[in-house]
DNA sequence: ATATACCAATCATCCTACAACTTTTAGTTG
DNA sequence: CAACTAAAAGTTGTAGGATGATTGGTATAT
């Protein structure tokens, strides 16, 4: 005797996982909206309140976002990035920092051991829009290019795992010291790290590259610590 | 003028809310049954519908479960390890284990950082429990006892955070150790590092601690690359 | 051309009803 | 009394409809 499947899956999870491929193939882009409830009804064969579940479990996932009276649109292709925010915003900063530092420094030495493959164009990218900023002392525009400029190491790791891991961190902490940067004012203009480190990569020394970031995270620590603690 | 907050978040959104702190602050505990639809609409003063959709919303992220007829019980404590799994799954292996190795060095160092405060019970078991199925050769009571030994090694660290990014990636690592096993027979005998890591951190000595997590790993490296690649 | 009023589209919430499944209860039978 | 059976109650799943709230666009009036 053939044993029937346990249960088949329900409907609601039948079409979130319909939409959810939906959007992770690209059928429906990032920014796009999509089709009103009524049209998805007919679409899935399914009731007005089976669909909207499904929708709400992707919304509360991350990947949608509704507004009464305008629709739907798709906001993320991956749910990961939502959920680690989420949970990382509950944790201590402290916490969330050894993590991204445990993250970004196997991303240093990941990159400095496949440093022939690297695409080093965003790096240099940044690490001169961190120049011109501390030179003009222009502290926004220094935080956005610290931003790209840790994110173009952590790419150059070609771990994507590790790169979905990093960034909902890394951006947790960044709205730490958005909120730190009052009482410590010279704290960003550190630059030199960031050229160090892109010299340790290119050259392979991973060793090097790994101290570098010893290094940065041991200052940022310490920033922090005195905020915090 | 000050500006009034966006506007009110949607009864949904609310709902959730309350119950995934209901869940994170133990009111319900994981395996416990949660109340039927008809006593919490009345709780929270919503329509079915609403209180459904909240339900479902957390359903699908992983926190509960729904069986027809019988009723909805908890699943997990946080919604991170299901969102994490899943993504992991869909990674290559190397990706994911350089991510755990980050993960699992990063946390041997804070152990031995604050090894004074650690409480070293369970890693004394697991050590014992794994010693034990060595020498009598039980794999599948190594591989348990493993389990439970770098679990009590990532918990020394007093990092939550860390604790429970790890765990998913953990099991995601191990599901494809157990079908590996069977190639490399000795592989997971080796007890010797792990008798290493316990003493370095309990003497404190973090380079140690790395450096032998790093020998662990590079290990492990190899056998997976001659799996996979 | 601008501002207002209106209208249509869309999501938010609520309601009722029934179906499907599970658990408990009551009853029957040996 | 024990064990099996049938009925009932409890619970989630799905359907469909109704109304309110918000948004975006259109037509109208000044």
């Amino acid at each position: 005797m053939v044993i029937k499947k346990t249960s088949r899956m329900s409907l609601v999870e039948q079409v979130a996982e319909q939409i959810e491929s939906l959007i992770s193939e690209g059928h429906w882009a990032v920014g796009e909206k999509i089709p009103p409830e009524m049209v998805l009804m007919e679409q899935f064969d399914v009731s007005r309140n089976t669909l909207r579940e499904a929708i709400r479990a992707l919304v509360h996932a991350g990947l949608l976002e509704t507004k009464q009276g305008s629709g739907t649109v798709v906001k993320a292709v991956n749910t990961l990035g939502v959920a680690l925010e989420r949970h990382a915003k509950k944790a201590a900063m402290l916490e969330t920092l050894d993590v991204r530092f445990a993250l970004e420094k196997q991303a240093a030495k990941l990159a400095a051991k496949r440093f022939e493959e690297v695409d080093f164009t965003n790096m240099h990218a940044a690490l001169k829009a961190c120049q011109q900023a501390a030179d003009i002392e222009d502290r926004v525009a220094f935080i956005q290019a610290d931003i790209l400029f840790h994110s173009s190491i952590v790419e150059a790791s070609g771990n994507r795992l590790l790169c979905d891991l990093y960034k909902p961190l890394f951006d947790v902490v960044y709205d730490f010291i958005e909120q730190m940067i009052e009482l410590e004012k010279d704290l960003l203009y550190d630059h030199e790290l960031h050229v160090e480190l892109v010299r340790a990569i290119e050259a392979g020394n991973v060793e090097a590259a790994a101290a570098i970031v010893d290094q940065y995270f041991n200052e940022l620590r310490g920033y922090v610590e005195k905020v915090e603690g």
